[in-house]
DNA sequence: GCCAACGTTGGC
DNA sequence: GCCAACGTTGGC
């Protein structure tokens, strides 16, 4: 089992989103970096979770949790030539690009602000401090356990 | 909205 | 295969 942090902007998908379908999956699709690609393709495993995290806004943070409920597969929106995310090297027979499928498992009671993060000397090796745009990154288990203490979440 | 960081593209 | 130009991300 692997711990995670995924970016996404919550005007386009946001975890309230996600909260409001419980039940439900989402692809989290749209990822256009190889770094993050080779992730999604190869290592993210059902079971594992991620820290879902909101960029792009006035106070960027990890706001909750969510499972993995499906590893990688064919990300289809780098196939529609009228989509956002169409790529035109992108083929049935090679996709390029992959998705997961992730479900809402929690918020934080207090989502942990990228500003306290960054003041936490535990979490200084975490991509997202080291100024990287990966928008898929792994997490120890170290620096998961300290933000689900930050964000007062009891497992 | 600005701009720094950085990944990607393409000419040579 | 180098590297300049360009595009995108994302914090501020």
């Amino acid at each position: 089992m692997n711990y995670w942090l995924i970016k996404t902007e919550p005007g386009c998908f946001s975890l309230d989103l996600l909260k409001k379908r419980p039940d439900m999956t989402e692809h989290w699709d749209g990822v256009r970096n190889f770094q993050a690609r080779n992730f999604l393709r190869d290592s993210i495993k059902v079971g594992d979770m991620a820290l879902f995290y909101h960029s792009n806004i006035a106070e960027p943070a990890v706001v909750g949790i969510v499972d993995i409920v499906r590893a990688g597969y064919p990300d289809f929106t780098a196939l529609d030539p009228n989509g956002e995310h169409f790529d035109p090297k992108a083929s049935p027979a090679n996709p390029i690009w992959y998705m997961v499928d992730v479900r809402f498992r929690a918020e934080l009671p207090k989502p942990v602000s990228l500003a306290d993060i960054k003041e936490n000397p535990l979490l200084a090796d975490m991509p997202l401090v080291r100024r990287s745009r990966l928008s898929v990154q792994p997490v120890s288990a170290v620096e998961w356990q300290v933000i689900m203490s930050m964000g007062r979440l009891t497992a």
